[in-house]
RNA sequence: CUCUGGGGAUGAUAAG
């Protein structure tokens, strides 16, 4: 069984969801795991209503089947279905509850994340972790310190999740003294390290962090790939791309969006169709950057080619991407499409109407612009 | 003690 889980895993990591149907249905004794795999093939290729059917079915799911499918909802904005399956899960171990507060701290709640946290009975590192990260990403840097400092056993993810917290609020004092304290050092915190002082363009101080690290994986060069674009170091940057040793996505997408900041826009859609030439799929950010530089170029035939690749991609009812289509017919003077696209998001968002008032300003239709902020503040988003 | 779910690092979306 647990060889034919691992094949069941394979079918799903390539989205071949019928294969793995057809092969969940031949497995002589599936086991829990057999069907929580499938449950997750539903999820990761973005057919969480699936996902909720087979749920439904399931006679007795097990708390990681509960776990993931929260997860889900909570990926998809849907923060309140999420609370009500926590809530009526028959028992909730360590991950639940902090996939819980991870919930909520991406929604901004951060009081509620912390109510939970508090709640939690046996607190792991990764829980602790997770709730100085909740705190930084929700500017409460104190806050995580003060939870940092009161951590029992703090390991080195830990440390890295506070120096990263003081790597974005710019102090790169505090970052630098709290790295000098650590004994072990993986490249991952180097590569937090690189960005503190990449953000204070000191980028010779970065690359020598580069150079010391232990190890080098893709990241560790798209990290320095970053720097260099980040510090307007183009060539550099395109030197770092063409040597290292093998790009994945994120390689190729910051590429694009270098040559798109370096108003080449039509190198960088160049550069996308040699990404996907050599096998590499494209990812959400790929899109909505693609996006962004057909609306700079104002180019509708090759916005909607990009739509029409969408269509075809797990990423179609991704608000961040449908927000960038919405920006994109906007710039491109096809409000009504705007409108649209702006009608499938699901959950939107506050970047979803701001979207939508660009593609209103682009088209002159100034009071509609207007209409908007009354729009959104009845659906409980705030303007910023 | 690599069959499934949670924690740290790299690329992204509005206005200007």
């Amino acid at each position: 069984t647990i060889s034919a889980n691992a094949l069941l895993g394979a079918f799903s990591k390539k989205g071949k969801l019928t294969e793995a149907r057809e092969h969940l249905e031949k497995i002589a004794n599936p086991s829990p795991v057999s069907f929580n795999i499938m449950l997750r093939a539903y999820i990761e290729n973005g057919h969480l209503h699936k996902a909720r059917n087979m749920f439904d079915k399931m006679s007795n799911p097990d708390v990681a089947a509960w776990t993931q499918v929260i997860q889900a909802y909570s990926d998809h904005g849907e923060l309140d279905e999420a609370r009500k399956l926590f809530d009526r899960a028959p028992n909730r171990d360590s991950v639940a509850w902090t996939v819980m507060v991870t919930a909520y701290a991406q929604k901004g709640n951060i009081h509620e994340a912390r109510t939970l946290f508090d709640r939690m009975l046996d607190k792991d590192p990764k829980a602790w972790t997770a709730m100085i990260k909740a705190y930084s990403r929700n500017e409460r840097l104190l806050d995580a310190r003060r939870l940092f400092d009161q951590m029992p056993v703090k390991d080195m993810m830990s440390r890295t999740s506070m120096i990263t917290a003081y790597a974005r609020k710019g102090d790169l004092e505090e970052a630098k003294s709290l790295f000098d304290e650590c004994k072990e050092r993986d490249s991952v915190l180097y590569t937090v390290m690189m960005k503190a002082y990449s953000q204070h363009g000191k980028v010779r101080e970065a690359k020598a962090l580069f150079d010391e690290m232990p190890y080098k994986n893709v990241l560790c060069w798209n990290s320095l790939l970053t720097l260099y674009v980040k510090n307007g170091y183009f060539e550099e940057a395109k030197d770092v791309f063409l040597d290292m040793p093998s790009r994945d996505v994120v390689s190729w997408t910051a590429m694009i969006k270098a040559y798109g900041d370096n108003k080449q826009g039509k190198e960088a859609i160049k550069l996308y169709h040699r990404m996907e030439g050599e096998g590499v799929q494209p990812d959400h950010v790929t899109f909505v950057c693609m996006l962004e530089i057909c609306a700079e170029l104002a180019s509708l035939q090759q916005g909607e080619a990009v739509h029409r690749r969408i269509r075809r991609s797990k990423y179609r009812n991704f608000t961040t991407v449908l927000n960038a289509l919405v920006h994109m017919y906007g710039k491109c003077g096809c409000l009504s499409e705007a409108k649209a696209v702006f009608t499938e998001i699901r959950n939107p968002d506050e970047f979803s109407y701001t979207a939508l008032m660009s593609a209103c300003y682009h088209n002159e239709q100034y009071w509609e612009a207007l209409q908007m902020v009354p729009h959104m503040v009845q659906q409980g988003i705030l303007p910023n």
